[in-house]
RNA sequence: GGGCGAGUGGCGGAAUGGUAUACGCGACGGACUUAAAAUCCGUUGGGAGUUAAUCCCGUGAGGGUUCGAGUCCCUCCUCGCCCACCA
């Protein structure tokens, strides 16, 4: 008898699926659709770890499961390729971003293949290709033609020696000169302003938060995105002010409790606030505001967060409450962020927490104007610092017209009166931010859009697209802070439409960019009249099933959805969501614990090792095995093991399986059942790792036997086929004789078995007897046995006697059925 | 500080409110071997009891609902992830 010999089964058939496409997914099929979606990998770094693995190995064997099930599946995969992980990949080895990617894809590629993937590869993508990225920047254009994409001048990162930095090049430097330092080289980083392209998600902030209640993703998924998206709701304040020179300014707030305004002691406004500089002008302390003002541009959040809050009073100037006219200091504070709300806010220390705080710091007065109920029994004439602070809602007092009014209803009133006095109005604030979406760098897809001599601005024309990057060797960031672009003058400059010479925009794009709407590209992926047919994207979309990282569970997926939107708007898709239903994906750890990265390759598992040595099959299995798909694992080699001795357990049974096909009344039919029916259940409901360990069970019942039905052998493969392909296949093929490859003849191509419900259920069934809720018995009866014929039966029973000396005893007698039955004495 | 999730043997984990610890790893004992590895067989939550029958305890802690709770409810503790001066 031959030897499990994994290279040898491995090494036959992957050529016949992949050579043939077995695997293709058919637009237009008769039979129901099924689009199932890993997230594309970005291609940098020598090979595809084991964690990227685990990500991909539960959805692909759901696709399997989901393909023999007989729908038309799409599983596809493909490249996400712009972006700083392959640039700093390339700086690193001294290659230039375009080999980087080109050597990382064919090795990637290579990887998935030899797990035995059951891709599409006819669909694969590439994001940093020309025929895709000009699908890419045409709908930039029109994003910025319907004015979703927009220039502004926002602080970024940035350092001498390397220029312009994203946020992931960035590392924490606590004794440093700036509190920050480059990932690369250490040099220290600080925040500078730079005209940026941004995309106004905000505009989409309510739909992005009303949608979520037409999509199944889990709820720790829709309450990310939530609080990603941040709804409040309240209410714009406005106080009036005069400067020094008597100009009447306004000071608009916003704040989520209208209620607490009779306690406003001070106002505080971000530095950035644009009414700053008018407010300030010639005030007594104009050259401390000032100071002020500089030092916090070049504060880090990090830094925000972690000082004391400051401020400086504006001396000279008094905000007044419109609705009892009490003035009150105004105050710059580092703690008021100038892009929430309207950075500014009114100061009410005795309801606020942060503002309690600055408050104490500032020796300013503290009001208050709810009840504490905490205060209420006690006699408060030790009025310590603790009890003056009081955030939650309650009884209004020294607030006038309002007083004994609860919360709710004084917010009602109160808005009432601002809106008559024209003070105020409910408002509804985001925390989303406007997305920055231009890179100073080289790998993105470039901004295709020109700067005319009179300073507007005007797209390239759609036919020119794709604006290719030009092919240049120092494509390292400029130390400026310009994009390496700026420097290739031939590429640069340009004509406009009217023929007159004009500049091109020298940003690229996030490396988020492409993969916004890749999962509507490989619906058509060849197509170069459009970025999808509508036709195939109305029989396609949305996709069904989308894994993907837990980290991208707010950003990637928000923007995403984003764009969809945005082009289901624009009439160019089928349907508002893109994603009907969304799981996320545990971490496999390394050997030091952490999780396995490719910026740590020492410690990430080359799933090539593992296939060398145990096979892609155990490989595959091994990781379905491990544990539901969204927790977090450790690497340990022992399991990999076992997974391997599963497969040559399976392959050598096959010198048991009998020449007889049938197997009616065989000792094992019911178990194959049994099995077939729990296994079935588990992949739908993707518990992989439970029907691995259904699997081991099965295959530990068919060891013991003397020989194994033909046609549960055969049933037996086709439910083997989704974990281990290769064996499968193999085996398929040598019970069938099968001489040569026909590609029908496939294993993966073959129907689901269909268990037989009947002999999924036992004749006798096992009942455990509970007396006062504790075990005493187990019988074994029919299973169809009646509550009388039960009750007779446990009265009779030994161990049941002990606690019961006569049917009298019984105070509650319970059957249920097949299950229990639970006695009170 | 906020949000979400999770606490079950030595370890990864299993369990529609119904025999807790399936399946796997590890460990221990045995077989084979000159020996080791590999392989095979057996044992494996804790305690009492004779290695038996049997009994007690046991799913982070404490309460509750229920005939019955790992599972549902309340309070607390611990850990993980995400967000974080968001007014």
């Amino acid at each position: 008898m031959d030897k499990y010999n994994h290279k040898k089964v491995e090494d036959n058939w992957k050529k016949h699926w992949f050579d043939n496409n077995i695997y293709k997914a058919v637009d237009f099929s008769p039979k129901p659709k099924k689009y199932i979606l890993a997230e594309l990998p970005y291609p940098s770094g020598k090979f595809l770890h084991l964690g990227h693995m685990m990500r991909y190995t539960v959805p692909e064997i759901y696709s399997r499961f989901m393909r023999m099930r007989g729908y038309n599946v799409l599983f596809p995969m493909g490249w996400d390729c712009f972006g700083l992980p392959a640039e700093t990949y390339a700086i690193k080895n001294g290659i230039t971003p375009q080999e980087a990617v080109a050597e990382a894809m064919t090795n990637f590629k290579a990887s998935m293949q030899d797990m035995g993937y059951a891709i599409d590869w006819a669909r694969e993508i590439d994001t940093s290709d020309p025929k895709y990225f000009k699908w890419t920047q045409w709908m930039f254009i029109e994003l910025w033609k319907k004015g979703l994409a927009k220039v502004k001048v926002m602080p970024v990162w940035w350092c001498k020696e390397l220029g312009v930095l994203a946020d992931e090049e960035v590392l924490p430097d606590p004794d440093g000169p700036t509190g920050k330092k480059a990932e690369r080289d250490g040099h220290p980083v600080e925040k500078r302003l730079f005209k940026q392209w941004v995309l106004d998600i905000p505009a989409y902030a309510d739909r992005l938060l009303k949608d979520l209640d037409t999509v199944d993703y889990n709820e720790a998924v829709k309450e990310g995105q939530r609080n990603w998206i941040g709804k409040s709701e309240g209410a714009k304040i406005i106080f009036r002010v005069k400067n020094v020179e008597e100009k009447e300014i306004q000071l608009e707030v916003f704040t989520t409790r209208p209620d607490t305004i009779f306690g406003v002691t001070f106002l505080a406004i971000s530095p950035q606030h644009p009414a700053v500089e008018l407010l300030i002008k010639n005030t007594k302390n104009e050259k401390q505001l000032k100071d002020y003002i500089e030092k916090a541009s070049g504060l880090s959040d990090l830094e925000k967060q972690k000082k004391d809050k400051t401020g400086v009073e504006i001396i000279g100037v008094l905000a007044e409450n419109p609705l009892n006219w009490r003035r009150v200091p105004i105050f710059l504070a580092d703690y008021i962020l100038a892009d929430y709300g309207t950075g500014a806010i009114m100061g009410v220390p005795a309801h606020d927490g942060r503002d309690y705080e600055f408050a104490t710091k500032y020796n300013l007065e503290v009001v208050e104007v709810i009840n504490n109920p905490k205060n209420n029994q006690e006699n408060n004439d030790n009025a310590d610092s603790e009890k003056l602070l009081y955030e939650g809602k309650g009884v209004l007092k020294n607030s006038d017209s309002f007083n004994n009014m609860g919360s709710d209803e004084a917010t009602k009133a109160i808005l009432q009166k601002l809106k008559e006095i024209g003070a105020g109005e409910e408002a509804v604030t985001y925390k989303i931010r406007e997305q920055i979406f231009s890179r100073q760098r080289y790998w993105g897809e470039p901004i295709p859009l020109i700067y005319k001599k009179d300073g507007t601005i005007e797209n390239i024309p759609i036919e020119q697209l794709p604006l290719e990057l030009p092919i240049i060797k120092d494509f390292y960031a400029t130390k400026e802070g310009e994009s390496p672009l700026e420097g290739v003058g031939e590429w640069v400059n340009t004509t406009d439409s009217q023929g007159n010479a004009a500049k091109r925009d020298t940003d690229t794009m996030p490396t988020w960019a492409g993969s916004n709407w890749y999962y509507a590209r490989y619906i058509d992926p060849k197509n170069d009249k459009e970025f999808a047919n509508m036709d195939k994207l109305k029989y396609w979309m949305p996709v069904d099933k989308y894994f993907g990282d837990a980290g991208h569970t707010t950003a990637h997926l928000i923007y995403a959805r984003f764009w969809y939107k945005f082009l289901f708007d624009l009439g160019l898709v089928p349907s508002s969501e893109p994603f009907n239903w969304r799981m996320s994906g545990g971490i496999l750890l390394g050997a030091d614990n952490r999780k396995m990265s490719k910026s740590r390759p020492e410690y990430s598992v080359d799933p090539k090792d593992t296939i060398d040595n145990y096979g892609a099959d155990a490989t595959r299995t091994f990781l379905a095995f491990l544990g539901p798909y969204s927790e977090t694992f450790p690497w340990n080699e022992n399991g990999i093991k076992a997974c391997y001795r599963l497969m040559r357990d399976i392959y050598n049974l096959r010198v048991k399986v009998s020449n007889d096909i049938g197997s009616k009344g065989h000792a094992i039919e019911k178990d194959y059942h049994k099995t077939l029916k729990n296994i079935t259940g588990m992949l739908e409901d993707l518990k992989m790792n439970t029907g691995v360990s259904e699997i081991m069970k099965f295959v530990n019942l068919l060891k013991k036997q003397k020989d194994i039905p033909q046609d549960i052998w055969r049933g037996f493969i086709a439910i083997l086929a989704p974990f281990a392909p290769f064996l499968s296949e193999q085996l398929w093929q040598e019970i069938n004789n099968y001489a040569d490859w026909i590609d029908e003849n496939s294993i993966h191509l073959q129907e689901w078995p269909q268990y037989i419900e009947e002999l999924t259920v036992d004749a006798m069934v096992n009942i455990p007897i509970q007396i006062n809720g504790k075990l005493r018995a187990v019988i074994a009866v029919k299973s169809e046995i009646s509550e009388a014929e039960i009750r007779e039966a446990v009265i009779l029973e030994d161990k049941v006697r002990k606690y019961i000396t006569s049917p009298e005893d019984i105070k509650n007698f319970r059957y249920v059925k097949g299950k229990v039955v639970s006695i009170t004495i």
